[in-house]
DNA sequence: TTATTGAACGATAATCAGTATAAAACGACC
DNA sequence: GGTCGTTTTATACTGATTATCGTTCAATAA
């Protein structure tokens, strides 16, 4: 996707990093997931262009991606990390059982009572929600 | 304290739990404990009363209370299990930095709205609401 | 009360995600 | 080409959790 690589060009250039082909390979295989995939399965995908990569480097720059804001780490409840490329403000439907993320849209937080309810200092100047329930192919089992 | 002993015998009963020692104080710890915390805690805690016990004995009895109801599971990008023994419906605050978890209470949620932007299929029965930023601490760091 | 038996426990090995380390490769610059 | 700081690779390591298995316990039937 050309899309992303030039995206990447540009938010590495904002962030100071340098460009590397791995680097490059990695940002777009993220992005191409368009879901919330973990480590593994983004090396996976990684190897298919750089056969010779290492795990390691995949760990590195997701890191590195997520402390400088190229991605958005997203964990909650699963045992292993997950990274969204989808960094316009949205929030996240997860299932308790299986722990499956998708993305909800839309304005059902009164922000004003919440405010309220805050501890002293507590910083909410970018509210992430996350909603928790049961997905439908688990609630099917049930 | 005799209160969640009490409780502790009416829960595993109804949840046809056999009644040892060793989860009659596990529980009985993280009912005292009051707050969010690791197995490894859990287990330093009951080993002041069960010196013998097994770190293996409280990581599968925290599982076992976790999936028949007794404790709620709070791990949210957590690189660590946490259990909450507060079964009342609450919500959480969460550091993104720190991952520190809080109570929070109140209706801040529409669900009306939130119901509309449902996928389809999706049970929010017993919704839980996770709310991500930075805690006093970690934004006076900043 | 005692014997029986399946469940639970304890010790420890194994697994798995993630991190640290150090050597090799890269690439910009002279 | 030689130098130097950065990145990548290979691999060792850590820490949390789970699996295994022999032993012990607890419910209950005789
Ligand atoms: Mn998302
Ligand atoms: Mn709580
Ligand atoms: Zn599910
Ligand atoms: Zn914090």
């Amino acid at each position: 996707m050309r899309l992303s690589h030039e995206q990447f060009r540009e938010l590495a250039a904002k962030h100071g990093l340098a460009v590397t082909h791995q680097r490059q390979v990695v940002y777009e295989a993220v992005i191409a997931s368009h879901g919330h995939h973990s480590p593994e399965s983004i090396y996976a995908a990684v190897r298919r262009r750089i056969p010779s990569i290492s795990l390691a480097t995949v760990y590195n720059n997701l890191r590195l991606f997520i402390e400088c804001g190229l991605l958005r780490e997203v964990s909650p409840h699963a045992s292993t990390l997950r990274v969204d490329g989808n960094l316009k403000p949205h929030h996240h439907l997860v299932c308790s059982r299986c722990k499956s993320v998708q993305d909800i849209e839309g304005e059902f937080i009164d922000f004003n009572r919440l405010s309220r309810q805050l501890p002293d200092g507590f910083d909410l100047t970018q509210p992430l929600i996350e909603v928790f329930g049961l997905c439908r192919r688990c609630r099917a089992k049930n």
